[in-house]
DNA sequence: TTTAAATGTTCAT
DNA sequence: ATGAACATTTAAA
């Protein structure tokens, strides 16, 4: 309701957090057949176990132990089952700005018109600024109709980041302005923030199909995960589940559109545009806040 | 458990 | 127009 500029640094307590515990979950997943004991992992990152426990505690709501369980086959599995009936059948009359309940976070989206998509961006202002978030740092954009991009990036590959999004719209006119971003980035990384009174706008900036494959992913409720090939069934394509997946791929608004919450068949989590270490630690940090 | 063929969209010749 | 790439899936060996 007010502190507006504090809550950033209430966003990641401890600057390194994110550092911290990508490098356990690199670990556990590169060792998980050894089921490596705390101590194990503390040595190898040279932390006390003790500190090394209470960081990864805060960050996930999850020991360490049962984060390794959160992202396990079986506990994958047994996410997809339980979607049997309801998930996206049952779900919204979405039209194009319709908005929609979700179980988490309140999310108006509205589509770019094909004339609009035809211009690669062009006549569009977009405004961007780097944040910390709970899963490093986050590159944020958006337009005077909404947010149009979120993207991931540790480290010093900002540039990176930035050009891997700028190119995906070549002719739009791009502004750095943080000041703009970071409401957006308060909204969104804070559960705490997320409420139905002001729901956060969004625009998805894609073709038809992609469109469509976007507006299911913001169906899935946090902590429940669906195939590939759910989605191409909803859509009415039951064949095309390779085609979702480049398209959920594709997904501009990372996090935002839960792109991390698709995964394959059998359980295994297949790819992630900024790295599968970033989409398990969405996973398991879900799975500590459900 | 590994391999091969089928599948739909998008992007580059 | 045509072909290759892709965060898939299923069936067959």
């Amino acid at each position: 309701m007010n502190m507006a500029p504090q809550l950033q640094a209430d966003i990641t307590p401890e600057g390194p957090d994110y550092d911290i515990v990508r490098s356990v979950i690199e670990f556990l997943t590169v060792e998980y057949r050894e089921q490596p004991s705390l101590e194990a992992i503390a040595a190898h990152l040279n932390q006390s176990p003790t500190q090394l426990q209470k960081t990864f505690t805060r960050w996930a709501g999850l020991s360490p132990k049962a984060f390794l369980q959160a992202v396990t086959l079986d506990h994958a599995k047994r996410l997809l089952r339980q979607e049997n009936m309801p998930l996206l059948e049952t779900s919204i009359e979405v039209g194009l700005s319709g908005p929609s309940r979700l179980h988490d976070l309140f999310v108006t989206h509205e589509a770019m018109s094909p004339g609009e998509w035809k211009a690669k961006g062009g006549g569009l202002v977009i405004r961007y600024g780097f944040h910390q978030c709970p899963f490093g740092t986050a590159l944020v954009m958006t337009t005077d109709r909404g947010l149009a991009g979120l993207a991931f990036g540790d480290g010093g590959d900002d540039a990176t980041c930035l050009e891997d999004m700028t190119s995906r719209w070549p002719n739009a006119k791009f502004i750095q302005d943080s000041e703009a971003t970071s409401s957006y980035a308060k909204r969104i990384f804070e559960p705490g923030n997320w409420s139905s009174d002001q729901p956060l706008r969004v625009v998805l900036l894609g073709t038809d199909f992609q469109v469509r494959v976007w507006e299911c992913l913001l169906k899935i409720p946090m902590g429940r995960a669906v195939t590939y090939s759910d989605i191409a069934r909803d859509i009415g394509q039951p064949t095309a589940s390779r085609a979702v997946g480049a398209a959920v791929g594709s997904n501009p608004i990372s996090f935002v559109v839960p792109c991390h919450r698709a995964i394959g068949k059998n359980g295994a989590l297949t790819g992630y545009h900024w790295g599968l270490t970033r989409k398990r630690a969405m996973l398991g940090w879900e799975a500590g806040k459900a």
